[in-house]
RNA sequence: GGGUGAUUAGCUCAGCUGGUUAGAGCACUUCGUUUACACCGAAGGGGUCGUAGGUUCGAAUCCUACAUUACCCACCA
């Protein structure tokens, strides 16, 4: 009788000799374990144990061919042509998502597949600055302090942020490592290294010198928190409520107002609007040609109110008919389209609205200084005492906000740098047509082709404390060189007549290497001259855009000459235009070459519901749960699965479980083979004992064939999808299978015993080297577990497949 | 308004340049205490490929229109 939790062995007879262990639970026998009694102290652990990761990369970082250099002594004459990527640099201001492994486990495959065919790899990693995002973070967490940006002084400030990237960057690197990067670490840069300004500062002086760089005046999104100008991708659309006010102008002329007052009942034309304070900078009145109600009075002119200015009725065709009352009060200083129509008709340029976002200029005393929505409310208020407002109805409409502090963003007329894009974006739009340079997927290379030939002029400085400083001294200081700009006409004698300033200097801007801020003893200074350094900084994708070639030529060396241009830039596709198509038409304009050949732009990750990412819904997963939980391997298979080109994927943790299954599948396979080759006697693989003429091996040497076609093709799915089918039911489910049968079939230590298990170790080996860039732990796992009793040699991430 | 995609099994998605009976993972049903693995194995159910036309010997695949949907750009007085 056997009693309950009984532990009973059983000896199984069979090729080894193994024991089974049951327990009697329940009425049944439960298997505890089977014991392996030729090799019982080697027993391997039944699952992949995904901590042993950290112990794998470090095996992979300390034989130094992350290095391509060291690859290159490794291939000797089988070296063949370097492969490069220049990995997309992070914000150095945070912690990595989902969103950033996807785009490194791409990166990864690639970089380990052309390391496994000959190729000297170079996967060059580096962190971004992210300028405005930066300084906003570093900014919010100085205030929970309690202490502020403009207390500290710039340089300080500048000191305390870079110390912080430096910071964050050591936690972004930790995770770059868990999912296998397999990047050249000596190389690592950060956006900001003194290594690269100079070479950031010959670019812009390049552009500048050939006249496609300008300081000019446009309407720019400026944020009155941040106070600094912002491109239209730093701001987005937010919901608010806004009142629509329908404000009376009345005519100039008496006729005209007495047969308004018979047409509408005002003595005016009545406009409508959703920031009346904006009206004290209006210079025109517009109308669509095409309204009938509004034709006659074009040319004529009407009362600004408060103003007591005449401003012209002018006809213009972007004025929509149904909106409003039909007719626009044009304010070209404080709003886009109206700047268009100020450009269209010659207005003049009113600037009422400061980067504070505080009244100024040439208004009421009683307004300056106010705050535009106080103002607004005043101005409402003695429209209605005058009877000049007609209506106010209560609407919701969407601004633009600042991205980083969700302020309202006003658009203010200011000087800013700008990069005349058009003779660059003709270069990579022949690039394109040549096939010099493919997108994958294809749909996305016309979007990008669209973006070239609709481009705009770039608005690359920003009024910030936080990246690289526009390269800049202005001989007579900056207002000279910007009054210079508005007044090309005059001499700039003059200059001191209109503003009662001296001129110390000639008004150009001096490029070079000038100290003389901190330098008070700066030699070479006559005394008459007054140099001012600017201060605004560079847009983030300014530098960023260089990073192929800056990365290789601040490096020193012959890196530059050795590794550019690259191969292949692997990133999300919401940059496409933000960062690659700057990348383009940089690199080839600099170099004369387009920094890589291939565009390949992976999927964006959602969060499980569909919806997207984002900290502030707080649906967002950290990568280092999924690795901790499912193994670095488990989550790159799903991504090669999943992440398409041109899609977008819902996070699905199931799928990642059903990898990890995968991921013991190969560790459980490998196991067994493992036991069997030690226990036959296998010492090592000697090409005679495998028959390479077997149809098993012809068949893997095909499968192996196929998935390097797939990894050539960029069909990294296809190749995941492959190696698993392949391994799991061809090679588990059927090979081994056969294989145990033929062995047992055969007399013990007959040729053919040995032969059988040297061929299953042979396909194993394979598989490994073909699975490597997929999935490199596990199989570098098995590796060097093959090693340990001779069966494979070195490290596999080097192996050449 | 302009651009680029997507629509295939219950769910998430593959299916290259048109060619057997349309596939995978997960989920589901039935069976299984085998010398690796239950994170396993065997067998199975489930789809008129968004709709309507067209090209073709042949269409999930190419063309046209429509519907639904996602993303990007521009704009919203």
């Amino acid at each position: 009788m056997i009693q309950e939790s009984e532990v009973v062995t059983r000896k199984v007879q069979s090729v080894l000799t193994v024991h089974i262990q049951y327990v009697f639970k329940g009425g049944f026998f439960v298997k505890l374990k089977s014991i392996n009694m030729a090799n019982q102290a080697q027993e391997i652990s039944k699952a992949f144990d995904n901590t042993k990761e950290t112990e794998i990369y470090s095996l992979w970082k300390e034989s130094g061919y992350f290095n391509p250099d060291k690859m290159k002594e490794l291939l000797g004459d089988k070296s063949k042509k370097h492969f490069g990527i220049p990995l997309p640099p992070p914000n150095a201001n945070g912690d990595l998502h989902l969103g950033h492994t996807c785009g490194y486990a791409f990166q990864d495959l690639m970089g380990r597949y052309n390391r496994m065919t000959g190729h000297p790899t170079l996967l060059l990693p580096g962190k971004d600055h992210a300028g405005i995002q930066t300084e906003a973070v570093f900014t919010k967490l100085l205030e929970k302090e309690g202490k502020s940006k403009w207390d500290m002084g710039r340089e300080e400030f500048y000191k305390q942020c870079y110390e912080f990237c430096m910071r964050m960057m050591t936690n972004a690197m930790k995770q770059e490592k868990r999912i296998g990067l397999s990047a050249d670490w000596s190389r690592h840069l950060f956006t900001l290294d003194p290594r690269l300004t100079d070479i950031i500062y010959s670019t812009f002086y390049k552009l500048l010198d050939e006249g496609l760089i300008y300081r000019g005046k446009r309407i720019t999104n400026i944020c009155p928190h941040c106070k600094t100008a912002l491109a239209d991708i730093d701001t987005e659309r937010m919901e608010i409520r806004g009142i629509f006010a329908y404000i009376v102008y009345p005519f100039e002329e008496e006729a005209d107002r007495s047969e308004a007052k018979k047409l509408w009942g005002h003595e005016g034309i009545v406009v409508a609007t959703t920031r009346p304070e904006t009206m004290l900078a209006d210079t025109a009145v517009a109308v669509n040609p095409k309204d009938k109600r509004y034709k006659k009075f074009v040319g004529k002119k009407v009362m600004l109110p408060f103003m007591d200015k005449a401003l012209p009725i002018i006809a213009d065709d972007h004025i929509d008919i149904e909106t409003g009352t039909g007719a626009l009060k044009v304010t070209p200083a404080h709003s886009p389209i109206d700047y268009e129509i100020g450009l269209r008709h010659k207005l003049d340029v009113v600037n009422v609205i400061n980067e504070e976002g505080k009244m100024t200029g040439p208004i009421p005393e009683r307004f300056k200084g106010m705050g535009t929505i106080e103002c607004s409310k005043t101005i409402v208020k003695e429209l209605d005492g005058m009877g000049l407002l007609v209506k106010i109805e209560n609407i919701k409409h969407e601004v633009a906000v600042c991205e980083r502090c969700k302020t309202p963003i006003e658009p203010i007329i200011s000087k800013q740098w700008f990069v005349d894009m058009k003779p660059l974006a003709r270069e990579i739009l022949k690039s394109l047509k040549k096939g010099e340079v493919k997108v994958i997927p294809s749909g996305q290379q016309k979007a990008l082709e669209h973006f070239l030939n609709n481009i705009q002029d770039w608005c690359i400085s920003r009024q910030l404390w936080w990246g690289h400083r526009v390269p800049v001294w202005y001989s007579g200081g900056k207002e000279l060189y910007d009054w210079k700009i508005d007044n090309p006409e005059k001499s700039i004698a003059e200059f001191t007549k209109e503003t009662g300033k001296p001129i110390k200097g000639t008004g150009n801007v001096l490029k070079g290497d000038l100290q003389p801020e901190t330098d008070p003893d700066w030699k070479g200074k006559p005394s008459d001259l007054w140099l001012e350094a600017e201060t605004d900084m560079f847009d983030t994708w300014f530098s960023s855009g260089q990073w192929p070639f800056s990365t290789l030529k601040g490096l020193g060396g012959d890196n530059f000459e050795q590794y550019y241009p690259a191969d292949v830039m692997e990133t999300a596709r919401d940059i496409l235009f933000w960062w690659v198509a700057r990348q383009l038409m940089l690199g080839k304009y600099i170099t004369g070459k387009v920094p890589f050949h291939t565009v390949f732009l992976h999927g964006l990750i959602l969060a499980e519901d569909g919806s997207k990412m984002s900290k502030s819904k707080g649906n967002t997963k950290e990568p280092t749960e999924i690795f901790d939980r499912y193994g670095a391997d488990s989550l790159r298979l799903w991504y090669y699965n999943e992440s398409l080109p041109g899609s977008n994927v819902p996070l699905r943790e199931e799928k990642i479980k059903g990898n990890r299954n995968f991921v013991n599948k190969i560790w459980n396979a490998s196991r067994f083979v493992l036991m069997n080759a030690e226990a036959l006697g296998l010492k090592s693989l000697r090409s005679a004992d495998v028959p390479l003429n077997s149809d098993r091996i012809k068949k893997t040497e095909e499968h192996v064939e196929r998935i390097k076609k797939y990894i050539e093709s960029y069909r990294f799915n296809l190749g995941a999808e492959t190696i698993r089918e392949f391994f799991w039911h061809t090679y588990c489910d059927k090979w081994i299978e056969e294989i145990k049968k033929e062995i047992s079939e055969a007399p013990e230590g007959s040729k053919e015993r040995s032969s059988s298990i040297a061929e299953l170790v042979y396909i194993l080996k394979e598989n490994l080297k073909i699975m490597h860039p997929f999935m490199p732990f596990v199989t570098e796992a098995v590796w060097q577990e093959l090693k340990k009793i001779g069966l494979a040699d070195g490290i596999l991430m080097v192996e050449q497949i």
